[in-house]
DNA sequence: CTTGATTAGTTACAAGTGAAACTATTATAG
DNA sequence: CTATAATAGTTTCACTTGTAACTAATCAAG
């Protein structure tokens, strides 16, 4: 193969952005329609789920979202009634998060049906099979951290 | 594991969506420093070199964008000397594109460094790992393509 | 204390994106 | 042949997103 040609179907980068893609634009898509939410909106309402009292910061660092995002996200949780906002006791920069009762509602509608759409895609690969393929993955995450960018000359 | 509990940092499409987003965003910053190239653009670019004489429609099909976005970078492209456009002979509502000499300079320049890149990422996997992890992930383009979207009731 | 640096989060503006409407051309049905 | 439908690609408009500048609060050095 040609050192000079790149396939873009073969590079792996491209195709874990299509497949990554297209997964996450067929799960958007259904709790956009069923709820209107978008997906930086999920993404903190995944976290607030299992860290209630998180402050924004704390939500940016789990969701590998930046901080502007999650506060936009947030006010339109908090403007829909989704989640709630309070200013730390102890430190009034900061934040605490929450989901409300109605919030929490919605969440226990979609993370069901998310979990099973996530067993649907992996229905047919066994248990060895699942471990290959987190650790194949855990490695290209350490890898994608310390790799430093290609060099363009 | 609870069932009612989704952890994000677990979810497979999830954490595709982060390291893939963290690929993209590492290659793209380097040819946007050094070319002023977007994805789209790159992406196009390295179809066409692959695929001379390619129309929009094949473009799109080939780097899984819509034609809309395909429009839109070719004529930066163009504008910017690196791809020509041409009419098809026989129908005069499809184009026929290519990379001027420029366009073809500035691809052998990319390439090979994206490769090396790709290289550095999969340097701790041995031969018989990549072909595992390529049969895996193609096995779950397969299964992304085939899924029906979750159903959220 | 008080001044400068840091941190948390928001706002503003420019650029990018997607859906739908549109133009031009070719294909097809009657 | 027309008239209608379909196809290729572009334009438009509303919306999202990313970067940088900003405000408010806390921390740290002197």
């Amino acid at each position: 193969m040609n050192d000079e040609l790149l396939v873009l179907e073969r590079f792996l980068p491209y195709r874990l952005s299509v497949l990554s893609n297209r997964l996450s634009a067929a799960i958007a898509e259904s709790y956009a329609r069923r709820f209107g939410l978008s997906i930086p909106e999920w993404r903190v309402m995944a976290v607030l789920a299992l860290a209630p009292g998180a402050s924004a910061a704390e939500v940016a660092e789990r969701t590998a979202m930046d901080k502007v995002a999650v506060s936009r996200a947030v006010n339109r949780l908090v403007s829909t009634g989704r989640a709630q906002r309070e200013t730390a006791a102890g430190d009034r920069r900061r934040s605490v998060l929450g989901l409300t009762a109605e919030g929490r509602r919605v969440y226990r509608r979609i993370a069901p049906a998310l979990r099973s759409f996530e067993a649907q895609l992996l229905a047919g690969f066994d248990a060895r099979e699942r471990q290959v393929l987190d650790g194949l993955l855990r490695r290209l995450e350490a890898r994608a951290l310390a790799l430093q960018p290609p060099r363009i000359e």
